[in-house]
DNA sequence: CGTTATACCGTACGAGTGACTTGTAAAAGC
DNA sequence: GCTTTTACAAGTCACTCGTACGGTATAACG
């Protein structure tokens, strides 16, 4: 057989060039000849690691949502010292915003893909698999704030976890539509977090 | 001239026609063919009343987000008696929520819509012009909340009118994708409401 | 060596796209 | 009653789409 190729490292490259179409024109206008010509290569070269565009889209959907985990999980690692859960909760909730290039873009495709979603329930199932488990880390990080004093016991409830979701959603929304400028955004989080930290003592 | 014809009930035809495709098959996944074909017209007709797709998408559009101020504003009005502020900001964020037939088609072609306005300024525009009008009927109805004796006058701010509405959009968002059931999604609305006007008699 | 599986490229197909043009019927205005 | 304008239908245009397929070069394996 000929050269080995890293299958996985070329697919990772295409599905790069597929965001980088998807967050300026979006999923729909991102043809394979479009993929392919922005990745550089032909499109049978394409079609050689991706038989379907399905297939590269599915791809391309898991891999950001990896990335975009491990860019969360780094953030929360680089907070100095021991990080309060607000801190905690602070850094993952901004990590989920589109604030810089790589996030933006992650949100874009997200949108994108958001949209074939609600009409496809596979597409559905996956994107949505991965929010119980965003809950109940969120969920986590406030009962720790509870047994530190720092929240009331009331507070800290799977439903006030997916608040924060929600609003962090919201959020990004209003930001990708430029109805909220960056610090916008930021005050509003904080204002709810605030106000959910707040009365720290009571009950 | 032949028979005479009111345009824009037409028009209101074809846009509806348009909403039944779109919220289930995406806007992208509505040709003109396809839309004609809902409507019960040939193709010729419906390119007699939208030159181009663009026009029929910017109509269908504005009469959309007409008919949800509308349907909004009809629930207010029917609160009985005097209703309170909190009162009438619940119903107002309960009817930006797809919880029904008409608003879920409404959100959906709404989402539809989005993944355009992200990518398009004119469309971008369009879509965001109606927020800050929005924002300042909340901000208004908190103020009256305040003067009533119903809020800390610190919280009667267009921030915290934002916040309700980027929450609003994203429990949207999340009942969309059935991440939330209705259930869930009007309990969160009301968990943050209730945060909102605790303490009345504050400051 | 030859065989064979892999890694491509180029092209072509059939279906569908939006926009445009032509054709036709009908009714309002002079 | 003839003209003109409107309301459609049907067909055509050039183009894009995802997919399929034939061809070729390469290099590991027997």
């Amino acid at each position: 057989m000929p050269k080995k190729v890293d299958h996985e490292a070329r697919r990772r490259e295409i599905a790069q060039a597929l965001w980088r179409i998807a967050s300026t024109r979006g999923l729909d206008g991102a043809g394979l000849r479009d993929v392919a010509a922005e990745a550089g290569i032909s499109l049978g070269r394409l079609q050689h690691y991706f038989r379907t565009k399905d297939a590269m889209l599915a791809f391309a959907l898991r891999h950001i949502n990896a990335l975009a985990d491990r860019r969360i999980r780094d953030r929360i690692e680089a907070l100095d010292g021991e990080p309060t859960p607000r801190e905690v909760l602070r850094t993952c909730l901004i990590g989920m915003l589109p604030l810089d290039d790589r996030s933006r873009t992650g949100a874009l495709v997200g949108a994108a893909y958001f949209v074939r979603a609600v009409h496809d329930a596979d597409l559905r199932a996956e994107a949505k698999n991965g929010i119980p488990h965003l809950r109940d880390f969120f969920t986590g990080q406030l009962r720790r704030a509870a047994d530190r004093g720092e929240l009331p016991p009331a507070r800290a409830t799977d439903d006030e976890a997916m608040l924060l979701i929600s609003l962090a959603d919201g959020l990004s929304t209003y930001l990708l539509l430029e109805v909220h400028t960056q610090e916008q955004a930021l005050r509003l989080l904080d204002l709810h977090l605030g106000q959910l930290f707040e009365g720290e003592a009571r009950e």
